[in-house]
RNA sequence: GGCCCCUUCGUCUAGUCUGGUCCAGGACACCACCCUUUCAAGGUGGGUACACGGGUUCAAAUCCCGUAGGGGUCACCA
C-alpha cells in the first residue's frame, strides 16, 4: 500500500459530458482548482465519457465555457480557446477523454484477469434485475454473488464466448473490512461484504467509471481527489482496485452535496420536473408552439418526455417551453445564473461559501483569496441549501462596488450576449444613460434590460392593462393623475427637442407642481411614468423621460390620455 | 431495508479537535421605523438556533452513551 508523497499536488475535475455545468459541479471544480492553485499544483480536467449512450445523447462540452467564465482554467485537459483568446488544456498525460483511452484500460483488465483478480461473467441484465428485485423484496441490500461465475472453468468461458454470449468483466473483490480515510469526513470502516464483485468492463467493451477513474487518476498523477459526497462509498471500490493494480492511493476528500432551497437534492432534472408539472397541470396533450409558431417538440418526443421522468428536454426547448407555459425555470446551471445577470466572481464567492468558510466572519472574497486560504479542514460535513436570495444580495453589493465605467462595460457585455436587440435599438449614448440611472437599483446585469423593455418598445404598442397600481396613479386623488397629466402637456410641449434633458425637465415640472400647488412632484411623476412606460416601475422619472426622448414621451402621453378619455369623465 | 455519514437562528455558517472568555457571533432573509417621484437602494432598531434524553465535570454547543430526524449509497450511470 504505497502512498502519494513528495509530489506536486494534482487535483482533477472529471465530469461526464452532459451539456451544462450545474452549480454542484461548479463548486467541486472550484474547490479542486483552489486546492491545486493553493499548493502550487496542477488542476486537471478529464472527460468521463465511458457511457456511450449518455455521451452520444446529451453530449456537448458546454461546461468548458462555463468553467472559463468562472475563471477556472485547467492546466491539463481538453484544448480550449478561452473568451479572452488564450488557449488552455493539452498536457502530457492525455488523451483527456476516457473514450480515447480504451487500450490502456483493456491492458490493465487483461492483466487482472491473468492474475485471477478479475473474471468474465455472463449473467444477463434480466437475471441481475430479478436478483435485485428479490433482494429488495426481502429488504436486503443486493450484492452480486460471484460464486457461480468464478466457478466457471476456462473452457466454459471460451465456449460461452464462442457462442457470442455478451459478457462483462467483474473484479474479484477481496472480502474484508475496508477503511476509508477521508480528509473531511474522517475515517469510516465498511464491513466485509459491502463491496461485491462489481463490473469493471461493460459488455460494450467500455470500462465502468470505477475502473477508468482509478487508472486515470494514477496515470495523471492525481494526488488529491475532491469530489461530491455521493461518491464516498465508491471509494472502497477504488481503494481495492488500486491495491490490485499496484497503484498509489490518492488522498480523498468528499464534499458536502448542494441542495435546493426546499431540501431536495439539486438535480439537472429539476427544470424538466418543473416543466412537466406545469404541462400536466395545464392538461396539455401536445407540445405548445414555440416562438416560430411550430410545436417546440414533436408529438412523439413530447409524449416520451411527459411520461418519463428521466428524459430531459434540450436546453433551448426547455427555455421555449418555459416561456410558452409561463413558468420560471429553476436556476441550477452556471449558464442560468450567467443569463440571469450574476457576476462570475460573485458566483465563485458564493459557491465557495456553500461548504466552506474562511472563518473570522469573513464572507466576501475573490478567487485569489480562496486559492490562498482554501483548506480541507475547514470544509463542513453537512449538505448546504443553495440560497438564491443571499446570492442576489451579494450580486447587488458587487454591482454597487463598481465604478460607473465598469458597470456600463459589464452591462454592455451582458446585453451583447443576451439582449442584442435592446442595445441596437437604444444606442450607445442612451445605454450609458440607462446604466447611470439603473446602477444603484440593479441587483443583476439583466434587470436593466428586462425592467426597461418599454424604452425600446414601439410608441404605438404601449398599453395600460387593468391594474390596481396603474389605476391608483391615474384616477385617485383630486385632481387625479390623468388631469395632472393633461395639464402638464403644454409645459412639456414647450420644451425644445435639444433641451429635452433631466435638468430642463426637472425645472419645468417642478415649476408646474409649484404653480398648481400640487405639493408633491409625485402627483405628476407617477402619472407620467405610467403614461410613458405602461407600468408603475421605471428609473427616476426625469431620466426616464430623457432617455425616451421628446417625441416618444409626448406621443405616449397623448395615447394614454386618449385611452382613458371616457373612463376619466366621471372623476375629473 | 442493509451499510456509511451528518445534526448550531428560516438559510449559509463561526464556535466543537485544545470544555470556562458563548444566557452562542456574522451574513442573507424576516419584522418595525426613517428616507422617498415608482421600484429598488440606503439608514436605524428588533426577534429567532446549540435536535432530544441521559451521563462525565466545579463548569458542556464543545467529551461519552442512547433516541429521534436528515442525507448518501446499494447499476453493464458517473
Amino acid at each position: 500500500m504505497s502512498h502519494v508523497a513528495d509530489r506536486t499536488t494534482v487535483t482533477r475535475f472529471a465530469p461526464s459530458p452532459s451539456g451544462n455545468l450545474h452549480v454542484g459541479g461548479a463548486r467541486t471544480a472550484l474547490f479542486c482548482y483552489a486546492f491545486a492553485k493553493g499548493h502550487d499544483g496542477r488542476f486537471v480536467l478529464r472527460i468521463e465519457d465511458t457511457d456511450q449512450k449518455r455521451s452520444s445523447e446529451a453530449a456537448g462540452l458546454g461546461f468548458l465555457a462555463d468553467l472559463d467564465w468562472l475563471g477556472l482554467h485547467w492546466d491539463e485537459g481538453p484544448v480550449f480557446t478561452c473568451q479572452d483568446g488564450r488557449s488552455v488544456g493539452g498536457g502530457e498525460h492525455g488523451p483527456y477523454f476516457q473514450s480515447e483511452r480504451l487500450a490502456t484500460y483493456d491492458a490493465a483488465i487483461d492483466r487482472l484477469i491473468a492474475e485471477g483478480k478479475a473474471y468474465l461473467a455472463f449473467d444477463t441484465p434480466e437475471e441481475l434485475d430479478a436478483a435485485r428485485q428479490a433482494a429488495r423484496a426481502e429488504k436486503r441490500a443486493f450484492r452480486y454473488d460471484g460464486a457461480a461465475a468464478r466457478a466457471l472453468s476456462d473452457a466454459d468461458r471460451e465456449r460461452l464466448r464462442a457462442e457470442g454470449r455478451p459478457c462483462v468483466v467483474r473484479f474479484a473483490s477481496p472480502q474484508r473490512d475496508i477503511v476509508i480515510r477521508d480528509e473531511i469526513l474522517g475515517e469510516a470502516t465498511l464491513p466485509a461484504g459491502e463491496v461485491d464483485d462489481f463490473v469493471i468492463r461493460k459488455a460494450d467493451g467500455f470500462p465502468t467509471y470505477h475502473f477508468a477513474v482509478v487508472l486515470d487518476d494514477a496515470a495523471m498523477q492525481v494526488t488529491h481527489v475532491l469530489r461530491a459526497q455521493e461518491h464516498f462509498n465508491n471509494t472502497a471500490k477504488h481503494l481495492l482496485l488500486q491495491e490490485a493494480l499496484g497503484l498509489p492511493h490518492p488522498t480523498y476528500a468528499h464534499l458536502p452535496i448542494i441542495f435546493n432551497p426546499d431540501g431536495s437534492k439539486m438535480s439537472k432534472r429539476d427544470k424538466d420536473k418543473a416543466l412537466r408539472e406545469a404541462a400536466k397541470t395545464a392538461g396539455l396533450e401536445k407540445s405548445p408552439d414555440g416562438p416560430d409558431g411550430s410545436p417546440i417538440v414533436d408529438e412523439k418526443a413530447y409524449a416520451r418526455w411527459l411520461g418519463d421522468k428521466t428524459v430531459q428536454l434540450p436546453g433551448e426547448a426547455a427555455t421555449a417551453m418555459a416561456a410558452a407555459l409561463g413558468v420560471a425555470l429553476p436556476e441550477i446551471d452556471v449558464e442560468d445564473f450567467r443569463r440571469s445577470g450574476y457576476l462570475p466572481e460573485v458566483l465563485v464567492n458564493f459557491l465557495a461559501l456553500n461548504g466552506w468558510s474562511p472563518g473570522d466572519d469573513l464572507e466576501k472574497f475573490d478567487l485569489a483569496f480562496l486559492c490562498q486560504r482554501f483548506a480541507l479542514d475547514r470544509v463542513v460535513k453537512t449538505p448546504a441549501r443553495f440560497d438564491r436570495a443571499k446570492l442576489l444580495a451579494f450580486n447587488l453589493d458587487a454591482i454597487q462596488q463598481m465604478d460607473e465605467a465598469t458597470f456600463l462595460a459589464r452591462l454592455l457585455d451582458h446585453g451583447r450576449r443576451y439582449h442584442p436587440g435592446f442595445i441596437a435599438r437604444l444606442g450607445e449614448e442612451r445605454m450609458a444613460a440607462l446604466a447611470a440611472a439603473s446602477h444603484a437599483r440593479s441587483k443583476t446585469l439583466d434587470e436593466p434590460y428586462v425592467g426597461n423593455a418599454f424604452l425600446v418598445a414601439d410608441d404605438e404598442s404601449i398599453s395600460w392593462p387593468p391594474d390596481k397600481a396603474i389605476d391608483k396613479a391615474l384616477r385617485k386623488g383630486e385632481p387625479n393623475g390623468l388631469a395632472n397629466l393633461a395639464a402638464c402637456v403644454p409645459a412639456l410641449q414647450a420644451i425644445d427637442e435639444h433641451a429635452w434633458n433631466v435638468a430642463t425637465l426637472e425645472r419645468v415640472l417642478e415649476t408646474f407642481v409649484a404653480e398648481r400647488e400640487l405639493g408633491n412632484i409625485g402627483k405628476v411623476a407617477q402619472p407620467l411614468r405610467v403614461a410613458v412606460s405602461g407600468g408603475t416601475v421605471s428609473p427616476p422619472i426625469f431620466d426616464t423621460l430623457e432617455m425616451l426622448g421628446r417625441t416618444s414621451c409626448l406621443r405616449r402621453i397623448e395615447r394614454c390620455l386618449a385611452a382613458f378619455e371616457h373612463s376619466n369623465v366621471a372623476t375629473s
